[in-house]
DNA sequence: GCTCTGAAGAATTCGTTGATCATTCAGACT
DNA sequence: AGTCTGAATGATCAACGAATTCTTCAGAGC
């Protein structure tokens, strides 16, 4: 069984590879068979499709990312201060990814929209460290009571929505990017410490 | 003079009339001037290419919105209420436009591509009314002093932005929209009232 | 029985060619 | 002189067959 998953793995370096070096779409199967000295045929025995590898590609680079932010989440610093950090983290690293090789971008356009529904898992899970800093600086008192925590985290992350593909949707710098996220965060924060009265119905 | 401007008119509306029909892509600049009863080549007189029709356009569209946005910016209710109507109104509106003819939407895709600078003055002209509510709200004393009004107006601007061409990158109903930005609203709205402590220099 | 191949099929992309289109401009008309 | 046309030009697009690629699967090999 770890022969399979091992194999699994074998594939998927062998098409990171070639992916982030020539791009999604001029990576065939048969290329990433050759490397791994297989045939095509066989690489549908681990990966369901090619698209599928492309998200395998993706969950790696989530996973990473997550760790960072369950780190981030775990620290001790002002629930503030760790919301900043948490989306600056996750801004520069997306950041700096793209920018090493501009390949993984086409992934995640090819993604967007051959697999519209993988983004929102991402979101879901960067929602559960982002409820527990919420919930912490609650706690502590820096932030007012919250009604509704996981309601309030999408409302950050939807108000934070430019900062998640930068490349994509604007060509700012890194640093004025970092200065514009800041700049929402202030208010955000503000906001989070006033206290937030909710007019909408939070059923979903 | 005023013949001059009176073509100018003519064409723009016969091109609209195609434009939102038929598309950008597929309406041609001869049949543009077969509706006018001219030549291709007379138009250029008038507009200096084709994209400059699609941002006359754009612009028609705009002063629309801009006149009531100057509206709603006048209004005596407080100045929570307005910022959330103005956004609101701008959601509706740009929302209905796509709905009724989807072909505006290849209009703004085209103009984002080949004028991409021409939105910024769309924002710089919303961020006038959006400072005067601001400015509204601080001497009413329902927010707190700013120090820098537009550099709030900016970031609100930023948080905002999923709600600017709804359909271009989401594929949610009207509906959930507007919950969602009144619930980012909500957030922004305390943190004015709670005042903004910038973390960031706004030398721009 | 399990693993894998390689050929076959289906879908997509690619490259070429011909047509259409945006844009220019010399000159006709007024 | 000022206004406009229509032909010329180069760029872009559509069509369509060829080639490539993704995907499946019957059967070979162990």
């Amino acid at each position: 069984m770890s022969d399979k998953t091992d194999t699994r793995q074998q594939i998927l370096e062998a098409a990171m590879n070639r992916i982030v070096h020539y791009g999604y779409g001029k990576t065939t199967m048969s290329e990433i068979a050759g490397d791994c000295g297989m045939s095509a045929g066989n690489i549908y025995r681990f990966f369901a499709s090619k698209i599928d590898i492309a998200e395998a590609m993706a969950r790696k680079f989530n996973l990473e990312l997550y760790q960072s932010y369950a780190e981030i989440a775990r620290e001790d610093s002002p629930a503030p201060q760790r919301l900043r950090k948490f989306f600056e983290y996750g801004l520069t690293h997306t950041f700096d990814a793209i920018e090493k090789d501009a390949k993984i971008l086409e992934v995640a356009e090819v993604l967007s929209d051959e697999r519209p529904l993988f983004f929102n898992e991402g979101l879901a899970q960067e929602r559960i460290y982002l409820n527990q800093i919420l919930e912490d600086g609650v706690s502590a008192g820096v932030f007012a009571p919250i009604r509704d925590v996981t309601f309030i985290s999408e409302m950050i992350q939807s108000a934070l929505m430019k900062f998640r593909f930068p490349q994509l949707y604007s060509l700012l710098t890194l640093q004025k990017l970092k200065r514009e996220l800041n700049g929402v965060l202030d208010i955000l924060i503000a906001g989070l410490k006033q206290g937030v009265e909710i007019t909408v119905e939070t059923k979903r």
